[in-house]
DNA sequence: TCCATTTTTGGGATATCGTTCATTTTTGAG
DNA sequence: CTCAAAAATGAACGATATCCCAAAAATGGA
């Protein structure tokens, strides 16, 4: 099954053992996450999983929770940054939008047990995925100062809009819409936010070009071990 | 705790015991899962909130998923008959939406374990909660042939709206939002589905008299016995 | 090659899970 | 009240959960 593989191995397979481990843990737990979703997961099967002892989990992560907010903390932010990355040289806001939030299902769909982690976990853990909804309240935001979004912003309205997201990328997942998930929930929002329909339809269903996100874990190139003179016990 | 209290126990205090036992059951299977979520929640949890001996469960429930069908499918009937109940003499879909919308976010207020238990169960009971997404698909397919809602009418339209509401009703369970989450949700929508702007503010502010739902649980009127030669099951 | 350090191991303590079923308690018609 | 039918009980079972820790294995610099 899942030995060697999976995103975060690959991306670790530089690193010493420890690190290696842990993201062999950390690809198990996002298969596990997105089966079971956070609350039916458990420490037990995501071991399984990684073909790891019991014991080992312990060594990396204090529990499920912790291990999921490290899953999805790193996915959130190579994946906003990537996106932001290739969306460096839009300044429309508008666009920005349309284009994020295109490339984020796209992305998302790519690897299914990503989307679904995300899906089953951003519920449960509000604050570690916030930082998607504020991303997306700063780029609408900045639409409004441009006066390219007529309606007000607001943290409810953001809620809403994230929550329609969601709803297109679980569509996409589950098989009940394809590729146009993304130009189609980009409309209804931008028709939502009172963006005139032809200028919404434009925008929402011009080509784009959908980067290939990278590898979706980068490195971090982190040196093996630099030199640790004497171990000291934390809180 | 909760004892002989909650909306079941409270309409089945007139059955026998049986029907009393069940109801009881299915109060605290709502209290459950609405504070575990479908996944997390475990039939000994049921059993200890309301205070009966873990073999009875059994009696009444195969298993987790047959009393989660069985309170959600309930719950939504009941609720459903409620409100088309109180829009009978509404004819115009997009006063019938709004209402709806509404009066469904503020009855999920006034009984809060309601709300968090549809928010955490729908996603994972797909087809059970689907009458609702139904029911709603039905009025907007009417509201499209009166010629008040100029957008096309679909299934992932359908799914994006249920999700808004959704969103909505959980922004104002979690204090996020006040009363006013209703009406703010209905306008978005209404502007989604292009809507005249002036109109959908005017139907979504619309002050409208929100009924009381009587008593959640209606006791179905069954006779305590009747006259039972044989059992019959009926589906 | 050797060996101190790092890392993994897997079994054990303890708790809870779902489920069954022989037994006890409750119910209500006669 | 009597007593057969209906309903509820809770002890007991095996599976599985979390979490810890003494011991084994792997690592890598000298």
């Amino acid at each position: 099954m899942t030995l060697t593989s999976g995103p975060f191995a690959t991306a670790a397979r530089q690193q010493n053992k420890s690190a290696r481990t842990r993201a062999r843990l950390m690809d198990a737990a996002v298969e596990v996450l997105a089966r079971d979703g956070f609350e039916g997961a458990s420490v037990n099967e995501i071991v399984r999983v990684a073909d790891v002892a019991n014991g080992t989990f312990y060594v990396h992560f204090r529990d499920k929770e912790e291990i999921t907010v490290a899953v999805s903390a790193r996915i959130i932010s190579d994946l906003t940054d990537q996106i932001d990355q290739a969306m460096a040289d839009l300044d429309d806001a508008v666009e920005r939008f349309s284009f994020a939030t295109r490339q984020f299902i796209e992305f998302a769909c790519g690897l299914p047990q990503w989307g679904w982690m995300i899906i089953r976990c951003a519920p449960a853990l509000r604050d570690t995925y916030q930082p998607m909804e504020t991303h997306l309240f700063a780029d609408l935001v900045r639409g409004r100062r441009q006066g390219r979004i007529p309606r007000d912003i607001d943290a409810f309205l953001v809620d809403t809009i994230f929550a329609m997201i969601m709803s297109a990328l679980a569509a996409r997942l589950r098989g009940a819409a394809g590729p146009e998930a993304g130009s189609r929930v980009s409309e209804l929002v931008l028709n939502m936010l009172q963006v005139p329909p032809e200028r919404a339809q434009a925008v929402a269903w011009k080509a784009v070009e959908l980067r290939e996100i990278d590898l979706p874990v980068l490195p971090k190139t982190r040196i093996p071990r630099p030199r640790a003179p004497v171990g000291d016990g934390g809180a």
